[in-house]
DNA sequence: TTTTGTGCAAAGTTTTTGCAATTTT
DNA sequence: AAAATTGCAAAAACTTTGCACAAAA
């Protein structure tokens, strides 16, 4: 449902009551500039600084709050605590996974879904309603390996 | 190796060049008291508080600081940023996931390998060397479901 | 014009750090 | 005795909130 363009994330705000502000555009184009990456809040500010300067940080993370419970982007969370948010690629679907590299910090992302069998599993055995997940592999990355001069196991 | 019971985490320790406290020792036994829960660094002093009415809150976090570095606890962040910190059950396995429920914030465990597949999958094809990781499926858990009268689809 | 959103600063939370006193080995 | 650990208080880091002003519908 939710396309990865302005113009939608823009009508589904609106549709769902939220104004349309310069700052909240802004964000969405960062967003969509910088999929790839997991910018936290502060990041967010950053990247804004440049074009947006008058912008607040409390604007941010209350336009993020938004697009997160709009199911535009996915908070994300690892073990520093800080609080990232992902575009999502689509509505219904979930198919976004991450690698973690534990020796240089590097996020890399995974869109398969490698996960239906397994929530099925979950949905029948444990009779719990799977919505959403979140799964992260935390490892050492192809060029830690190298530089570490590992050899293959 | 690592087993769970506080004599094997206390040599543990001292294998490791850590001094025995009562602090520390206090702090493995809530552990392995409260196995199945997720307790948070504020929630450990607060189990502590009776036994031990001195400990401060920073040996708290400084102890499981190094407990999570023995690979003795997995520290686990969800959405709420708050980080808790379970117990291992072995050291080399890491079967551990979790089952969050959004609408009453009940964390279920679950003991089971789901991602060895997985992760092999991973291991060729991204050549991402995989050490650990976290898998959390949100969702509603059997008593809300209940609760909300939903019908099963 | 009514409602919602914004920036700022202040407050709230959670976690980390410096340091003198204490404890472990 | 030497080295590590502790509690406390202060600082840091991240996020939320209150409010007067501004902007969107």
């Amino acid at each position: 449902m939710i396309e990865k363009n302005l113009g939608s994330i823009k009508t589904h705000l609106q549709k769902n009551g939220f104004k349309l502000t310069p700052q909240r555009e802004a964000i969405i184009q960062i967003l969509l500039e910088k999929e790839k990456e997991h910018l936290s809040a502060e990041e967010f500010f950053m990247c804004l600084k440049r074009t947006h300067p008058d912008i607040g940080l409390a604007t941010v993370y209350r336009t993020l709050e938004i697009l997160t419970q709009l199911n535009v982007t996915k908070k994300v969370v690892f073990e520093d605590g800080l609080a990232r948010y992902d575009l999502r690629r689509e509505d219904s679907s979930h198919f976004h996974h991450h690698l973690l590299c534990m020796e240089c910090g590097k996020i890399e992302e995974i869109y398969e879904d490698l996960l239906i069998d397994i929530e099925k599993d979950i949905e029948s055995r444990y009779r719990f309603r799977v919505k959403d997940h979140r799964l992260t592999f935390h490892g050492v990355c192809l060029e830690c390996q190298k530089l570490k001069g590992e050899a293959n196991e």
